[in-house]
DNA sequence: TATGAATGAGCGTTCATTCAT
DNA sequence: AATGAATGAACGCTCATTCAT
């Protein structure tokens, strides 16, 4: 696991952590789309730079999608380790708020140019087994019907990132999120 | 709206159809990055001949979209009109449907590098009146509750697509579908 | 075979003519390094009016060099025809003297960075079939050993063009083709 | 010649010998276009410090030539010291067999993109000294005829080179090494 | 009016060379 | 003196758009 043999020269790591922040900005705010020249004019290094750090535009990308995963994961266990009742639906809006403000995590949760599966196969696995857990806990604490799956909830992440980004970070949503809960939540006596 | 001052020699509109037609497949099956050329080439005519009839790439584009939106308009109102009561989770699923095949229209719908209300404005407003108008119907059949609106239910398309797309056609979305039932059905007795 | 579903416009086949006339010359005086945009520049063109008529860099060498071997073949024909004795000798010095002005045809030949059996196998078989059949008449008139194939006749020609190229269009190399006639020459009693 | 105004630092040697010795090996195995970065890698010395040595690519390469071609000279005159009448071809054979495997002596000695004359005018010298002083050593044994010059060796030099890296280091070969020594052979009344 | 040839800016990527550490 | 990170000019190739035929 200690794949970094050294620990990168201080310029060098500096300059690696500007390109990284400057195309996540940049992917978030415009997708994947966006040209490397642009990303490194952002960050004010050469072209060649990024590919040093980076061999490919796409490892770059994967790079960062590895990253906000992980962010996101950890966040999602500290909300559901503080009330599991409410932990998966304070992960789902957690992330449906992400995907309005980053294109990128919402290109690679749908899949969009970009299979999240094949490419970082570890960091979905830890998705999908996070996403498992924190559901398992909501449901033995009967805030979500047990008929559900990760599988599911995932499938609604991808929808509510599309709704988010459709609609903003707006007052919108939250007429939203209600609507989600109530597909959620244990049926009454089914009409 | 209407903007041809002639109304188009007859062989000049039969190849405005066709181009329209196999410009809607190609885009369907393989997104928006299908080049103007490869259009031409399976629409047997010359890439100058698209652009005589659309100006611009993106004015292909749009005029793809208005077209199938007005189909499905016409669709909704028929189901709507066939079980007032079921039409709006008809017109729903048939849009969700139709995202996961339709790249074109799911882009156009969530705004992904294309505003519909601003490009379309016409089309825009034709469907949300029809979407406003059947779910008024299932509100007062009782089957959605009284407290949704079109903007929400637009919403929900928006996301019922991206899931679709995501999904592909499979059986999957059948889980799916019960869920959003249960967002938009009258709620017993909210705990 | 008649891969030519129409004889191309009058416009188009100036260019076509025009950029492949413009690379035999470029490759030939500076090898297959050069860069299509200079190729593209030189010929007055967009470089992707090249890669209309040529889909790729290589197509464009290959076209050059199936040409030139063609034209190689039929003169060497011609020069058999006329002296059956001499006809091998005139073909090996021939195709000496191409080298020294077409690097391109002779990195084709030596296989530097392009495989001419791979890449164009008819034109080599073609070429190959001319070498055995002059090489067979010459036999027969007595003035080449019966001991040398085909294959031992390419393998001097790659060496004969390098030595050409090496010398330039010189008159050295009149000093050493008598060599090249005593290696090939029927041996009287060999020492 | 004497350009080092110190005798360099015995690690600053060291690394030049290492550097020369893996570049060496590198461009014969693969040619000129390998970068000079991998050779850096493989020599286990930064990029940096090939180029403290060797200002350019070019540079780098030349001093290789040289190195290559003075321990060739040194074998040529050992063999033509065991056996002066055959020290000729021994010299000519073996340059050849080195052109197989050889790519940057090849391409120093048939002058592509590389002048031997210009670059190192003494090596050239060195080296063609000693081809005419072994050559008129076998002329004087009687074993090569006495019309060819040191001029001419090297042509023939250059020929079987291109012959040995186009066929690789086979069997084939021996088919063409007599056809040079009836080539050089001293001509019994000739017809 | 239709054609499809031509344009040329742009993209991802490489690599000889320079320079801060 | 050594390192290896940074630079930036190419390169092969694509494609939306224009324009001569």
């Amino acid at each position: 696991m200690t794949d970094r043999p050294r620990p990168l020269r201080a310029d060098a790591a500096r300059n690696r952590a500007r390109v990284l922040q400057v195309a996540y900005e940049t992917f978030a705010a415009e997708g994947a789309a966006v040209p490397i020249d642009e990303i490194a004019r952002r960050a004010g290094v050469g072209a060649g730079t990024v590919y040093r750090h980076f061999p490919t535009k796409e490892s770059l990308f994967q790079a960062i999608v590895a990253d906000r995963l992980h962010q996101v994961v950890e966040r999602a266990r500290a909300l559901a380790a503080a009330d599991p009742g409410e932990g998966l639906y304070a992960f789902l809006f957690l992330l449906a708020e992400q995907g309005a403000t980053d294109l990128g995590l919402t290109e690679a949760f749908a899949g969009t140019g970009f299979d999240l599966t094949e490419a970082l196969p570890e960091a979905e696995r830890e998705f999908m087994g996070t996403v498992a857990e924190i559901l398992a806990q909501a449901q033995q604490a009967g805030t979500v019907r047990p008929d559900v799956d990760a599988a599911d909830i995932k499938t609604l992440m991808v929808g509510l990132q599309a709704m988010h980004r459709f609609r903003g970070d707006s007052e919108h949503m939250r007429r939203v999120y209600p609507l989600i809960r109530a597909a959620l939540a244990v049926q009454k006596a089914e009409g």
